[in-house]
DNA sequence: CATGAATGAGAGTTCATTCAT
DNA sequence: AATGAATGAACTCTCATTCAT
């Protein structure tokens, strides 16, 4: 790895996790300079410009998270197990460095919806991602026949999103971890419920 | 109402659908004066700062959607309608003028969340109302027998508030109304069959 | 005249004698404010961006140029009087505070060639029309009886003008005045032995 | 020639038409980079600054000129010959290498009038010189019974560089080589007639 | 009260130059 | 000598706010 590539990944890391917090307007090229400790140029000299910067920080926001969920899933043969990994992340959700501002999907997704296309896009495609990730996974488990053959793949998929990020998203703003406990919990009961045979 | 408060509310609904589509810092005075068709002047004369407008405009936009709920719920005299009222607003959703640009709590909420300290407890305040309005509701219920006893009422609050808001927000940053749609649904179905008797 | 228009005039006449000297990219906003006591939200309320500056202030310094040669041509009424009214005025040339810099044609028009299209158009469209001027005085001269018949309208007016502009320029770089007296008494020779009848 | 003087040379050939074009602020050194590919140091390690390059261009820029008359000249052993090979060259003008972005003299005597003195040095000392190398051809040709006894040596050189000069650039700028043709056209008129016997 | 020109701090960005490797 | 990442001053431009009219 390069000088310069790791000076890139440095200022990602540094600064992935302003962007996340304050998002992408309410971070200066200034706050990028102080947390990393260098100067404009050599910012400018790894990235054209500050939106290269964010889309770089919700990259890695998103692999970090997606780093996690991985981890936690190699811990678990089965597709229920896979599944309840996504929760288990979660659930250590506001304590985990990458969630602590809440979820990057809707803390970009939410600022970049109307005022800044690239991001917007990079954030539609993680939630596509993540909905087939899901969508895989039930479908697995429907062919090893731990999960019930009727199963409304994509709806289940689309509901399972919708609750974890209500959940941390409400959590978040309120101050009140009882909204991300509950819908953890609740989605917990939905597998073993509606999908578990 | 005098000149000056006709104003004041004339800029605030001119304003308040801006402030929930851009966001905070995302709208520029200019976006005010160009909306309303007044002056920088004007809007001085009747607001402190950028934030007052803010936080009326907030405030007008919870007031909307309140008033949305509370003319659905005057049609309905029983507990579990009154609850299906919040169901029905956000699921004209973002065909609804408020919510089109998504729910203001979670789109003021994630960006004050960190930057925007009177604006956060704004939030946190509609947040808080809400949650005692659905309680307050099933607890009536349960007093006139429509809903089941045992009921833990805190949380199903929670879970509620946070399946909507999930589900609008992420179908609003995706695109795709699946999440808003399933996430009803199923509150619908858990409605039926966790409290009604 | 509103205020706005009296500061855009009193902007384009502090900097146009800098642009002139120094030429676009010569010149900073920071010079502009320097020069005019404004600051730069003052002269970004009035024009859109340095480049509307530095077309205004090449409008001014055209238009003032212009005004001195009318200003010759009307105490003339012969066209060969009028002719020698631009000799007149490039005679004072470096004396002259919009020249003494050298001709804003030849200043502007090198610098943006191949840098700046929207001040080269400006450029052009000042020789073209300079052009047209001196044509229409030959053929005016031409009618009246003053002037030969069988001049070559086109090419003397090229000429005239590349011999102007040839001896300020060179005058201008070398700080040497012989090249415009040279310059300018050999055009006064052609006028009097090629034009007059 | 070591290493380090082929660099150097290396360096100004490849970089004299581009300060020629874009001028001597509006090239940067990643202009000299990318033309080059070389890197900063390596221009850094064979120049002291921009200045230096600067100014080696323009000394180049005027050798591959006077290159041109002198082989242009070597073919011609007459005075008259001698100068009409400076009209030559700059008739072949504007498809010259050299002079197609116009004359290298103007070029950055505009530029550097008031912005930089080194530069305006360098440009003045050209001049100088074609005066004298003007001047002393001339002499010669009366010298040798070419050309008349009382012509008045230093303005006509003077003038032939004004004449030169105004063409050439005119053309340049608006596009329209009339101004050079008729300028040349004219300077072969005047040596036939004013000079030669 | 309203106006809108002006303020001034700070934004994102560029670029000649340096220097550890 | 050459590299190219980093510097830091200066650049163009924005924007919430003020205040003479």
């Amino acid at each position: 790895m390069g000088k310069a590539e790791r000076t890139r990944e440095f200022i990602v890391e540094q600064t992935a996790p302003i962007f996340n917090r304050k998002g992408y307007s309410g971070t200066s090229m200034s706050d990028l300079t102080e947390t990393t400790g260098l100067t404009k140029g050599a910012i400018y000299g790894n990235f054209e410009n500050k939106d290269e910067v964010a889309i770089a920080a919700f990259d890695y926001n998103m692999a970090r998270m997606i780093a996690q969920v991985r981890a936690e899933q190699s811990t678990h043969s089965t597709a229920l197990g896979k599944l309840r990994a996504f929760i288990s992340v979660y659930r250590r959700g506001l304590f985990n460095p990458v969630l602590s501002a809440g979820c990057p999907i809707i803390n970009t997704g939410v600022e970049a919806d109307d005022t800044h296309p690239p991001l917007k896009s990079k954030v539609q495609d993680a939630i596509s991602k993540w909905h087939r990730s899901i969508s895989a996974i039930i479908h697995q488990g429907i062919r090893s026949g731990e999960i019930k053959q009727d199963v409304d793949v994509p709806s289940f998929a689309s509901l399972m999103i919708a609750i974890i990020e209500g959940g941390i998203t409400v959590s978040k703003i309120s101050g009140d971890l009882t909204y991300i406990k509950q819908s953890l919990d609740h989605l917990d009961h939905l597998i073993n419920t509606q999908l578990k045979k």
